[in-house]
DNA sequence: AGACAGTGAATGCATATGCATGTAAACTGA
DNA sequence: TCAGTTTACATGCATATGCATTCACTGTCT
């Protein structure tokens, strides 16, 4: 009998193998929908990082790690987000090296527009798959996942 | 008491967010590893695809509906795939508009010595995350995902 | 204090990407 | 049959991205 705290290579190889195709085809149907025609998706998520920020503020880098971006292309994304008026740049308080980054009125504004429709599209397409508990075992399992990716 | 074949709006939301966090923070570390100085993680992914293809020949806008890029950037990605000699180019048989791109010999090795490292990296990654049945479950739920998404 | 390694972000430059469009082949309907 | 439409892929062009590097600041060790 297999041990319960080792699975098998194939295992994993196959759950993230389907977890994965998954992901790229619920944002494939996303990226046409008319919500990410005002934003880019990547640019969106920018401002969702940046909505569910305690303070309001975010380092940079700490922002690029929830982000699949390099350092230099966040930094100019948010040169250009800055541009059009939806953050604000400040250099970091405890440390001049640091760049700290938050929201304008505008970019909450657009990120709780956006988000609403993406929110509202996320149900329309997911809702009909799967059932109130079975997504509450999809988050439990992924939400380990991440967690215990965390201490790396 | 909650309808169970109508998950709640707040609950497809989370769960999707956990999933796709989940999804970036691994990617990230992925993207670190030895095999993808190799070649990009999005190009092996094309190589992958067309591995996984019965015949060996995949039609280029099939093979678009599995990733997420778009088709001109698809198209030239071919090119340069093909220009280092790992997929080959042809014309459709039935449809002359259409071209099949299958994977060189070279092409072939590569996808592999890259896959078993990919493999066994991920196993190390996220094999002391969850139980073998956890895994089972992850996928179980993904895969009903990804099967309910196809029918659009 | 001062040299030195380490960290956070910006920049130069080559390359990859997407959008709009072009071209060619396949369908469609009189 | 043949104009009009649709589909499949390629291309021009502007933009976004990543890698390597640089610049500025921080922390450390002597």
């Amino acid at each position: 009998m297999a041990d319960s705290s080792s699975p098998d290579v194939r295992t994993t190889a196959e759950a993230w193998e389907s977890l994965f195709r998954t992901q790229v085809a619920v944002m494939r149907r996303m990226q046409q929908l008319p919500e990410f025609k005002k934003l880019a998706m990547r640019e969106y998520d920018v401002l969702f990082n940046l909505s569910l920020c305690p303070g309001g503020w975010s380092r940079l880098n700490e922002l690029n790690e929830a982000l699949l971006i390099s350092q230099p292309s966040l930094s100019r994304m948010v040169d250009r987000l800055e541009k059009k008026g939806l953050v604000l740049r400040r250099t970091a308080q405890n440390d001049q090296r640091g760049i700290e980054i938050s929201l304008t009125d505008e970019g909450r504004e657009l990120q709780k527009t956006i988000g609403r429709e993406h929110v509202k599209h996320l149900h329309a397409m997911l809702a009909p798959l799967l059932t109130e508990d079975e997504f509450g075992q999809l988050q439990g399992l992924t939400d380990k996942l991440h967690a215990g990716l965390k201490n790396d």
